[in-house]
DNA sequence: TTAGTATGTTAGACGAGCATAACAATATTA
DNA sequence: TAATATTGTTATGCTCGTCTAACATACTAA
């Protein structure tokens, strides 16, 4: 029960990003920094450090002082959670809309804190509807969107 | 030039949803009340007040004290603009992700602010490509993936 | 092993966007 | 048209997330 509460804390789009952040960085250099974090997300130290404070009272960060930052499994599981939403996300901007890496990536980031479950859920099964297409190739439809949209931006 | 740079005001997401509230307001009752901008943003009185004011210093709002708020040209470029993109993610829900229109409106607020342009063009031709496929009846690719929901849901 | 650099932390300020409470204007209706 | 109810406005304060400046610690290399 208690636990529960403890992931139904409803985190900001900020706290968000930090989370993804440590994951990513753990999973890039096997460990989390104050200044690396600032980095990936654009903002200063003081602000991840706050941020930090605010997640380990969460209990969803380990963070001891002038140490590395670390994902509890509440913490990690939030992230693991975001970043499948982001990829998912991604996947859709780059495979079905065609749309290149970092553009995709960058949106993927902006929405992914905002999507609904429901919606996020329905994304990704038509993600994988469009992977049971493809044998080999790409699936006829998609290969006549691609064909549309040169189409529609030769005019 | 003057006038390009009062469209290249880079509006907060709260801003563009006052605006948005407004237009559609006026479309619903021909005229735009603080209390109803309120009531469709779900925020109070004071809180309306002052984003009109911002608006209003902005050029995009005209708000005579005690009475309508109202858009000006470029007011209503900017709302139009949100509202195409609103309209574009309502429909790729619910006619593409077959989600009720509910879930797809709300969603659709939450993320309409944050997709970059390209993206929205993409997905706006891909909305254009379905209806193209659809002559009459669901294309089967779509109608493919409706099974496969079916599919997916049913274990 | 100490000097200098890089990184992390604290303190304090700020803007955006929201709220409540008190007040002002307008609308309604008896 | 006066009394009341509704709506709009102002003043003020809060939280969140960011910043800068000043300080503390840790790392690195002479």
């Amino acid at each position: 029960m208690d636990e529960k509460i403890m992931k139904d804390i409803k985190l900001s789009s900020s706290m968000e990003d930090y989370l993804e952040a440590i994951a990513v960085l753990k999973k890039e250099n096997g460990v989390a920094r104050v200044k690396d974090i600032g980095n990936l997300l654009n903002v200063k130290n003081p602000s991840v450090n706050s941020a930090l404070n605010f997640l380990a009272d969460a209990g969803l960060v380990v963070h001891e002082r002038y140490g590395y930052a670390d994902l509890t499994e509440d913490g990690m599981a939030v992230a693991n959670n975001v970043i499948e939403r982001h990829n998912i996300l991604t996947r859709f901007f780059t495979e079905i809309l065609g749309l290149d890496r970092q553009k995709a990536e960058e949106d993927a980031c902006k929405i992914e804190h905002f999507l609904g479950d429901e919606t996020f859920n329905r994304l990704t099964i038509f993600m994988q509807y469009a992977e049971s297409c493809r044998e080999g190739k790409t699936p006829e439809w998609l290969d006549g969107f691609y064909r549309f949209i040169q189409m529609k931006e030769k005019v």
